[in-house]
RNA sequence: GGAGAGAUGGCAGAGUGGUUGAAUGCGGCGGUCUUGAAAACCGUUGUGGGCUUAUAGUUCACCGGGAGUUCGAAUCUCCCUCUCUCCGCCA
């Protein structure tokens, strides 16, 4: 969510940041209903400060056990005034915060203005010592490898859940089991991030504040009767340990790493990128998120991509780091550098993690701050980033 | 699932209709004293939203969340959430 006192100071700079995003403005309303929202606020703050005034006469007289029935009369109304504005404010506001809700965060400036992933940039590439990319030689897919060595079963996932539900046998269980284990040691060990398990289902505060819902809801595994959700990536639950918090400086960066599985129903999006791994309904992640000071959150960001090419090093998989342009950026980043592994069965880059800085966008959402240690009195959103990585796929 | 108890400022803990944004203690910050520190003493100490002739002034809201009663609610009524204790259930 962005901050409503600067789109308000800001307006033309939001609806350039919106545009070069590819997403629509609805800017112009935004400001009249704030505007409106003032207005209404004026008239009953002031009906209640002549509520409050009037009400310390009538105890002074009740003191004085004088009659207090004159003034008692003159203010029986007032109330239902007051109760009118406020259901008006409070409609306005409703209205107001649900268009909040779906504007995105701003690029950040160092950002290249693009429309398309065709636009994005690569910062850099690493192979490993004699990687030749144009190698013609034939590599069979991981679907075949998986069929081959009987370790992965689709089919039976299928029967069990439905598509898009892996199922990995025996050694390929343990292989993927093995591959997130090793992820959460290497941070652990190199980068000293901290552990954390967290819960897979969440409720819809938690969802909000990370921004997954509204504009994501059709995309979410729900229970229903409970009012919760699946996690579509542990960034949720993660992030939502500090909701509502105001977290110390000198704590600062907070640096988390967990494992869980990722459930999504990735509704509308049969028939792209449906094969094997590359898109289902439950896959397992390692989800990285700082909690960082606003001035040195990008040096932060860009340690957490090394930090991710670290592991690609130690397991010397050949990898490029693409900066996105402007208008591939998912709704919440500020800035987001994509980290494309190459596949050598089909001969092309994919998307294995993905580091962004979201700015204090997810933090103004779920009211995450941090008291500065030279004022205590000040308290300033946090910028979050985060990191996903998955091992398999 | 059933019965009971509870939720107040950074923490502990008063307050059951009228100068209560909230006693008191601890903690934090500033000061006096001291060569320095401790102790003692004095002062200060929440967040958010508005308005204005805007490093200030003023106002409104906030005592788990929401609705209600009242001229007036931390205090009374109703609903919800969470925590604790006891009973039941438990793949």
């Amino acid at each position: 969510m962005l901050d409503l006192k600067f789109i308000r100071e800001n307006p033309d700079v939001v609806k350039q940041g919106i545009e070069n995003k590819n997403e629509k403005s609805r800017i112009d309303e935004v400001l009249e209903l704030d505007k409106k929202r003032r207005e209404i606020l004026v008239i009953a703050d002031e009906l209640k400060s002549k509520r409050n005034r009037v009400s310390d006469e009538v105890a002074k007289l009740k003191k004085a056990k004088e009659d207090a029935t004159a003034l008692i009369e003159e203010m029986k109304g007032v109330g239902e005034d007051i109760k009118k504005y406020d259901d008006e404010r409070i409609n306005v506001e409703a209205e107001l915060n649900n268009l909040l809700a779906y504007i995105p965060n701003l690029p950040h400036s160092s950002v290249p203005v693009g429309k398309s992933a065709a636009d994005n940039v690569e910062v850099r590439r690493w192979l490993p010592e004699g990687y030749n990319l144009d190698d013609p030689t034939e590599t069979p897919d991981h679907l075949q490898i998986g069929k081959n060595l009987k370790i992965l079963d689709f089919e039976r996932g299928t029967k069990i859940s439905g598509s898009g539900f892996p199922l990995y046998m025996g050694d390929g269980a343990t292989l993927e089991r093995a591959l997130f284990n090793f992820f959460l040691d290497f941070h652990l060990e190199h980068h000293g991030y901290q552990e954390v398990m967290t819960p897979f289902i969440v409720n819809r505060e938690s969802m909000k504040g990370t921004g997954q819902i509204p504009k994501m809801e059709e995309d979410m595994y729900t229970c229903e009767k409970d009012g919760m959700y699946l996690i579509p990536t542990a960034e949720v639950p993660i992030t939502n340990i500090y909701r509502n918090d105001v977290l110390e400086e000198s704590s600062l960066p907070i640096k988390y790493c967990g494992y869980s599985p990722c459930f999504r129903r990735e509704a509308g999006s049969y028939g792209k990128d449906t094969k094997g791994f590359l898109r289902v309904h439950q896959f397992n992640k390692v989800e990285m998120v700082k909690f960082a000071k606003p001035e040195g959150s990008y040096d932060e960001l860009e340690k957490l991509v090394n930090d991710a090419e670290d592991i690609l090093k130690a397991l010397n998989i050949p990898y490029r780091v693409l900066m996105l342009c402007t208008g591939d950026l998912s709704f919440s980043a500020a800035k987001c550098y994509d980290i494309e592994v190459w596949s050598p069965a089909e001969k092309k880059w994919l998307e294995a993690s993905s580091c962004s800085n979201f700015e204090d966008f997810q933090a103004r959402r779920a009211n995450i701050k941090y008291r500065r240690s030279d004022d205590k009195n000040l308290s300033l959103f946090i910028h979050l980033m985060d990191r996903d990585l998955q091992p398999v796929g």
